[in-house]
DNA sequence: GCCATGCGAAACGGTACCGTCTCGCATGCG
DNA sequence: CGCATGCGAGACGGTACCGTTTCGCATGGC
């Protein structure tokens, strides 16, 4: 027993290894319905359906739905989180909004809006998200805003909490109609529009 | 039978008369069960439970779950539609916005992040929504908009749909991320923001 | 070839809710 | 009173999914 502990890297499955094509399937499937009925109405039963798979092979590697949807919106979204530091705000600010908007088009807009609102009877879904995905983005944001203040970059009397209230929810609140993510035409001209009060230039 | 609809305001009712205790309950239960647990858990036996009524009562008074939420979600709901207009823009969007956020402030946010939301079995659910409250305050935004630039209030340059974007999404966008309705404070800091950049003064 | 493990299929007992129905009592009108 | 209707309680058969378990075959290391 004691040398199955001593090498952390064992690399020696003895059985039959676990089938890829399965996984992949099974986190696709649950995207899948994730986006089309929501996330309360993720079933394991469903999932199993769609996929083609057993609902023992999704129970042996998985601990329940809250578990699988939250690998499988983070096997779907791009997690890349660029920070943009040049020496103006308003374009790092743009950048940061732009590129989140890319990430979150299409599919994983949706079951990104699916995954925080329905993520009533299992907090830790909606925190998944928030923890991994949005603080990250919303703490560069505030960091980012305070260096902008501090270089004198805003306009006399802006509230930082007001500015990106106001720069980012153009970006979310279309997800509460059950929209996408807007266009980024549409975002650069709300954007560009926000920019004229915040920042000095 | 010609003189059963002869008589359009018929105020014969002859066996017991509807439970007003009941229904009241009935609504109240459901408004709480939305808010609660969403739209998607909202199920009638548990609005019986809550209620302390027999299924049987709320079966003969609504077609179903998505009937009895909207009719919820309506009695909690304040409708008025104040249209303010002065002669300044963008005072009257601010009234009109943050009126908004006072109907929407408490319970019934809740409820309308839910009904919105919620809404992917019955599609008649986000509908009435939009259609009874949603709508009607858009269009009166639109028009407005569409006034204050020909009155020449607003800045070079600024696309009506954008700056109506960036107006009203601080108001809906908390409601993605489960939380209430911004505070009149912030709402007016966000918006006097914007208004820098929007209206001519 | 042996053996450990993964796989899909399917059955299991259990829970929750559906929408309908029946019952016996309550309530009001004439 | 008699009668029509509303009410709460709860039984009913049906559906969907839960999470577990068993089965027989598949897959790979030794």
């Amino acid at each position: 027993m004691a040398d199955t502990i001593s090498t952390p890297t064992d690399s020696k499955p003895r059985g039959r290894p676990r089938s890829r094509a399965s996984r992949e399937a099974i986190l696709l499937a649950a995207l899948k319905l994730l986006i089309r009925d929501g996330y309360e109405k993720l079933t394991i039963e469903g999932v199993a359906r769609e996929a083609g798979t057993g609902k023992s092979t999704i129970y042996r590697w998985w601990d329940g739905r809250s578990d699988l949807a939250v690998e499988a919106f983070f096997s779907a979204i791009d997690e890349t989180l660029e920070l943009h530091e040049s020496g103006s705000a308003e374009d790092d600010f743009r950048a940061q909004i732009l590129g989140m908007a890319g990430q979150l088009r299409g599919p994983a807009g949706r079951a990104f809006a699916a995954m925080l609102v329905g993520g009533r009877e299992n907090p830790a879904v909606a925190s998944a998200v928030r923890k991994r995905w949005l603080d990250p983005r919303r703490d560069w944001a505030r960091m980012r805003m305070a260096w902008a203040a501090e270089a004198g970059q805003l306009q006399d009397g802006v509230e930082p909490r007001a500015a990106l209230a106001l720069l980012y929810s153009p970006l979310y609140s279309p997800l509460l109609f059950g929209n996408d993510v807007p266009s980024d035409k549409d975002l650069r001209a709300c954007f560009d529009l926000a920019a004229r009060a915040i920042f000095r230039r």
